[in-house]
DNA sequence: AATGAATGAGCGTTCATTCAT
DNA sequence: CATGAATGAACGCTCATTCAT
């Protein structure tokens, strides 16, 4: 993909993270990128497309591939589980506006091609957990009785909801002045130990 | 309330909960409601105005009034913890498009009326947790190092996120065909009961 | 159908006729009206809705309903034809803006919707003309091997290729300082006598 | 005119006749010529000039140029009158698309630029009839009152409205099977039997 | 109190054209 | 000679809102 087109839609995701899809119009995000508003169509077909464009580029980064990790046998499903959680809060953390804008598609617009794409997503990182979580239960590391599915929308949703409440945090221990990459790295420490402390419940014996 | 203001309210509720606030126009909302598209800004004198009339008449609902159990002594902080996590996820999965809009409201739009208000309704909630943890640390009963910022979005972390998820979860376990209302109270249950291991775990000594 | 539509209607046709479907813009018809752009929208949907209407509308005046004469057994053949022949050039004549957007439709352009309009005009006149010519045959007035098609085709291209070529007449004529309604009658005229005479060629035995 | 020039006059013919002048985008030409989006307005300058370049290129086949008959006394007028018929509806019925293009452009549009060319083909055509006439009137085997300008619209209009409702005729006789080369050569004759009975009318005495 | 009619603003998109290479 | 990139203008249309009744 041009450079120019990846300017595009990063300064879209911007946009698109802030006033959300809708009310983001196609010349707020060319003005945004500073290019003229007929470049959205030219590159993109359409501002639906470039929402999809925009996904397809962020899912790359998004999506937990952990192939590497899943035949290492000399990981701990403990330690892997471990990179997973870490991997995630990384992304979520260095990829505010995403998260926000892939949270908003999941709760409302739904449009079908975005649907099928965020679908996808989730199911790989689903399974990138489930594989690992199955690992651990057939090698006797793990308790048997744990639903993926609750570790996964624990994971996902204390993260994206510390994001989405991080003004909140911010006013109430009233950090305003300390420096946002500040503040990022520790919530997203405090997040790791949080997490990794419910895992550990969850999962170990 | 009139009660065709709160028949307005409620199938707009659905719409934009479906659509997203942007998507859903006025003219949605009112053939939704059955009622002339003039009535919308005759009754609540705009669009936005109307979105702040469904947060002020839901949030009642949803606001986690804990008074009556603060000042009772006779029951212990952990029973009180148990109360309000019930009553959060019941709120929650009853009444799932509101969970919905307030969630798309927080993470993007960001409309100074409404933010004033889910400020409001985030900071009770906050507060009344944080009261009873307070209360638990006092008397001896809760470990004193955990943050009552993590337990919150723990709790609206995950449980807003099972509500996102659902349509994974009846995809990913094939039941289609099971009724919804049999699948919100399996999920709603299951939810309280691996929230309360969590709460447990970071309280309890 | 209302004052203000039929209003917008005829200017409307005004606006096509002079540039056809594609170059008239709603904002020009709108403009001509002297009403908001958005009231064509409002009033008829879109601007293809508002050319159907508009062909709807002209066209019952257009449609050269016979049935008074031909069930009149007291009217000669030959005196129904030349009713129909002067029913016709006086409807071309009296709206040559409709004759022109009716003309280019059906060589150009042939949406859906007016193609399958037109077709039932052509139709109709066509069967109207094709009606009395077989009775004329059948009462043995008339002669038996005249195609109705190519009588037809001369009634409505002479006609029509007039009104192309109006101009043209006028200038050749050196008619510029004539009153355009003296103009249309003398042609409407000469062209009733020109028709008339190759009708009788035809069909007369 | 180099031999891609006239290529992409060919494929815009077909363009412009299909979708009519303003329906045809640049792009839409360009795709159908294989050419770049840009050889258009490269090699043409606009496309109202491609328009222009196309009825240049394709005049010199319409215009009815008879001197070598006028001055050749051998031929009498009627045989004369009889070559421009048939010339006049062989051009028109090998060149349907330039025939509906001119037509459209006649009814409507009525470009500065293609309004002299068109009147100075419609001149020069309507000139080698009168010529004909007049030299027939003069030698006496004419009638005196005939005016060559109704001659001229029965020619014309009768050829264009078979052509515009050839597909009609088509559908009237069910003939969507037969071979549209075999259509167009039978409808051909046909009209020219039938121009020719008409001349006759009005010319011979 | 209630509503059909109307409006200005803005939407996403496409247009013919130009420009840098 | 040829073209991919870019642009300003205009397109048809929908929006939330207002107004006259």
């Amino acid at each position: 993909m041009s450079d120019k087109k990846i300017h595009i839609l990063k300064e879209a995701e911007k946009v698109i993270a802030a006033k959300g899809y809708d009310a983001a119009s196609v010349r707020d995000i060319a003005e945004a990128a500073g290019v003229n508003l007929a470049m959205i169509s030219y590159y993109f077909g359409s501002k639906e497309k470039l929402m999809e464009a925009l996904l397809r580029y962020r899912m790359e980064f998004m999506a937990l591939k952990m192939e590497h990790l899943k035949k290492d046998s000399s990981i701990s499903p403990a330690e892997k589980i471990q990179a997973l959680m870490q991997a995630y809060i990384e992304r979520i953390f260095n990829n505010q506006d995403f998260a926000k804008i892939i949270m908003a598609e999941q709760v409302i617009r739904k449009h079908p091609a975005t649907l099928a794409l965020l679908r996808q997503l989730k199911l790989n990182n689903y399974k990138s957990l489930n594989d690992i979580v199955e690992e651990g239960i057939k090698k006797n590391f793990f308790k048997k009785d744990t639903e993926a599915f609750f570790l996964f929308t624990t994971l996902t949703g204390v993260v994206n909801h510390i994001i989405i409440n991080k003004q909140f945090y911010i006013d109430f221990h009233q950090l305003e002045n300390v420096n946002e990459e500040k503040i990022n790295e520790m919530l997203a420490q405090k997040t790791f130990i949080h997490i990794h402390k419910i895992f550990k419940l969850f999962l170990e014996k």
